[in-house]
DNA sequence: AGCCTCTTGTGAACTGATGCACAAGGTGTC
DNA sequence: GACACCTTGTGCATCAGTTCACAAGAGGCT
């Protein structure tokens, strides 16, 4: 019913998981798709579905469910994927190599332009077709080549230094693998991923099942 | 005041981050921190940092703060940080090579003991001192290394497969990087990181603003 | 000892998200 | 056209998590 209303941010992380369902189908033929299918296909539960959906103002038929085609087009419009965000890597290390090679990130919209890294060895390389630049650069590769994300796979000690090149550079978004807090103005969009507290995360529930097991 | 009760999922995913802040401090040295200080080391408000903590039954001294020492010992405690978890990697595309590889994990009790691959001429090689195994031996390489986690870094065709293996092996836990959802047994714990999703969650952020930007 | 300052621990209000359950509104059949 | 059958959209109850605000307690100063 609000047609473009403000979303909630639970949903907003829910719109990518609906699309990337939606994939399941194949592109240009007519068909619907059921709230229920479609919590199957993104692994959440159909009320959360509609509910999410509702949000967008996207309006299914009753008692036959939600046009593929027309569902895609709604939520790509509602997340925006059908523009481009150039991406640059700051730091290329194992992570940072990986990241920038992966072709997932190109094909939804996310090319990496560019990287930066401070060891003198690879500045000036072209590492799988990035070309890698002094970190000192960054203002001038944001600027050139319209850079709207920066990924931060320093390690720890340089990402603080790092995503403050980055804000003053303008970027406004950033995803940082860094297991470190980072500060920055508020509208800043920060994306955290630090892959060992998962693992630590995993590692409680193993704990505890185990001193369960045990009694 | 609840010496071990449950402890709520917010708080278990913050845990890690209080730890790591700790880090901060000397170990072995004698000093004090306030819910203030920890909060900013975590990048979380001091209120939430007192109330987490108050579920381990962790006592600070008022007046004073937390004991730096003793506070890192029961946040491990309840972590089980001291059990030492074996990881096996599965897909060693970039990012299965960049994790097999990240110093992160063995640092923190996450040993990285065997990978496996579906490309013949990975199988039987060793990649950063990692040995490359077939899928189909998987079972074998749980039961012989007694891995409790494992990672899913392959297509997402072939993750569900991967899947399937792992909790056949006994496996209880898994981190999966694949971009698709993967179906398990409730008692399996499943943390999916899908890094596409990420950036498509920031994309929003820059869509939405453009969007006000433009009025 | 008494008082002042500091910081914890927590009751309580609030916020956001979830899930239920069902009326509303379509489609297709007879 | 009427009826039976679906599935959406949503009001409402519930739940988890967050934040506030303050009493309780600990330390130190005079």
């Amino acid at each position: 019913m609000a047609p473009l209303g403000r979303i909630p941010e639970a949903t907003v992380a829910r719109l990518p998981l609906y699309l990337r369902g939606l994939d399941a189908f194949p592109v240009g033929v007519t068909a619907t798709v059921s709230s229920d299918e479609l919590a199957d296909l993104a692994g959440v539960n159909a009320a959360k579905v509609r509910k999410d959906l509702s949000h967008l103002g996207t309006y299914g038929t009753r008692g036959v469910g939600y046009d593929v085609t027309f569902l895609r087009f709604q939520i790509s419009q509602a997340l925006g994927v059908a523009n481009v965000w150039p991406v640059v890597v700051c730091g290329m290390g194992n992570l940072g190599r990986a990241l920038a090679n992966h072709t997932g990130f190109t094909d939804r919209g996310f090319p990496v332009v560019a990287a930066t890294d401070s060891d003198p060895n690879k500045i000036g390389t072209i590492v799988d077709g990035v070309s890698v630049h002094a970190p000192g650069e960054l203002g001038d590769i944001v600027r050139r080549l319209d850079v709207a994300i920066g990924v931060i796979s320093t390690p720890a000690e340089a990402a603080q230094g790092t995503a403050d090149a980055l804000v003053a550079a303008g970027v406004t978004s950033i995803m940082s693998f860094a297991p470190t807090v980072l500060s920055a103005p508020d509208e800043v969009e920060i994306r955290s991923v630090d892959l060992a507290t998962e693992l630590q995360i995993l590692g409680f529930h193993l704990h505890r099942n185990r001193i369960a097991g045990d009694a």
